[in-house]
DNA sequence: TTTTATCCATAAGTTTTACTTATATTAAAA
DNA sequence: TTTTAATATAAGTAAAACTTATGGATAAAA
């Protein structure tokens, strides 16, 4: 580092008596005696070597070097200036990045961001699709919602829903299968997804439910690691997936996947929310948490 | 002033504990002890109330707004330092501005530039026609040349030459007037400079030097306000001139004008050099005060 | 011109801040 | 679990920043 900003604070009363171009001004700007302010600038002339004013009768005239000095000492003191307002409250209004799982992306949040816009035209949403889960606080990432609890102390976190889970297919599997009672989903590809979070139900847990004995060797199996592919594969007609309501109400609503039982596996699904509360967008983050609640409600 | 800037010193141990991400390392760069970093990122996270770090395992991780932080204070040094560099050394190439009065400037200086620019191609000469001396301590002027010796005591001044003075006029008014005796000269229109500095020096002068009474009432007068317009006067054939050699040697080199007698008032004009021993600038001031010397010799 | 007011400069003493040392705490690695 | 390598904290010390008091210089006012 460069040793002569080791005399940083003399710069402070330096900037002052330039912009006042009197030691006396500065002093009072500074609510400290004019004593002080000759000292420090005697000081900092000796440090670099460098006259920076010279007397001009009363007053006190920046020479050459000491203009230069000044100029930059101003832009630098702006600069950090607007460091420190960036850190400390940013403006409800900028940008949001939002991080979920691809799944929790594509088939829920996404589809209702545009809600988010319109109620909230200043406040940009980017959404984040990913994986793992993304840390909030040392990342430019400012709300994750991620599946169960994650295991971090340092940032807020809520549980944002507890969506039950409950068995979808296409019509035409209904039909083909006559899926009237639960004992006819054995017939079924009987879809599940695995390693989606530690989701700790399976289709044994359905069939515990719904009181249908399971018969492991006459059943066929597919196994997906995500939702949506458990999805698509339901929608194109082959068998009858484990599935929560955000991940295919709208899909349910307009028809092409339908529920044929009432059995649902509870709490099932858990979606957590976290956010930094230090951060400096906290403000449109909180706006955003909000409208993330309302929405599930 | 921004009051976060009070704790301005507390950002260089911020500085160099983000860059190393590491309290230790931050307190080996800057020779004091790991506690005394500890504390003073302790307390500019209290001052601005904002967390800047956050301890990871053994290591110390920045937080989202130090990263920022961070980042803004290193470009903020940067600026510094690069305006403690510009005030101390600047090289001996770049930029040299001279003042001197118009007449200097047209006459002698500006002529002659392409010979220094010849020698020294790094080192761009600005020259700068003012009438009054112009100060080379707190402007970015960095050489005057000025007639007589300027009243300020905080730059280096030394005297360039003296210039003895004689009359001048062109060849016809030479023939004209058939000057061939200092007593034909009260016959021409006598051109005379004054109020270009404290020059000391008339006609009356002359005369007294060249033992021809006066006759006042007989000779015809004209008087000019610069050298210029004197030289202009006797080119265009208007009567005899006083002037110095610096101001038309190039003239009567290329006969234009003639130097009709020997006579000469000495010291004459005298010109000082003029510029700021603690420039940043020194080097190549240097450089052009010795060339001058050289060139007036 | 003399006086007065208003600056800056300096010295001595005080207060505040920065720093050190020693030790506790924490988390990772062995 | 023990060791190691980092940060955290407390108490004391050293350094710096600041204040008060005073002197000197300059410009404006009398």
């Amino acid at each position: 580092m460069d040793k002569r900003l080791r005399h940083l604070a003399l710069l402070r009363c330096f900037d002052a008596a330039a912009r006042h171009q009197s030691y006396s001004d500065a002093a009072a700007e500074l609510s400290i005696s004019q004593a002080a302010v000759s000292q420090q600038i005697r000081n900092l002339e000796q440090h670099l070597g460098v006259t920076l004013f010279t007397r001009q009768g009363r007053g006190m005239l920046l020479t050459k070097q000491g203009k230069t000095l000044a100029d930059t000492v101003a832009r630098a003191f702006v600069q950090l200036s607007d460091g420190f307002d960036r850190i400390q409250i940013e403006p409800e209004s900028g940008t949001l990045t939002v991080t979920a799982s691809p799944s929790f992306c594509s088939r829920w949040l996404v589809p209702r961001l545009w809600k988010f816009s319109q109620q909230y035209p200043d406040i940009q949403v980017r959404a984040l699709a990913s994986a793992q889960y993304e840390d909030v606080r040392h990342s430019d990432i400012d709300v994750a919602i991620r599946q169960g609890e994650v295991m971090t102390s340092e940032v807020h976190q809520e549980i944002l829903l507890h969506d039950p889970i409950f068995a979808v297919c296409s019509a035409r599997v209904l039909e083909e299968h006559q899926l009237t009672s639960p004992e006819q989903v054995s017939n079924c590809w009987l879809v599940e997804a695995i390693g989606v979070g530690r989701t700790g139900f399976s289709w044994k847990d359905w069939f515990k439910l719904a009181k249908v004995p399971m018969q492991p060797g006459k059943m066929s199996w597919m196994e997906v690691t995500t939702w949506e592919m458990g999805i698509n594969a339901v929608l194109s007609g082959h068998g009858i997936f484990l599935t929560s309501a955000c991940m295919v109400q709208d899909i349910l609503d307009s028809g092409a996947l339908v529920k044929p039982f009432d059995i649902q596996i509870e709490p099932g699904l858990c979606f957590s929310l976290l956010y930094d509360d230090e951060s400096p967008r906290i403000a449109r983050i909180k706006v955003f948490a909000e409208w993330l609640r309302q929405e599930l409600k």
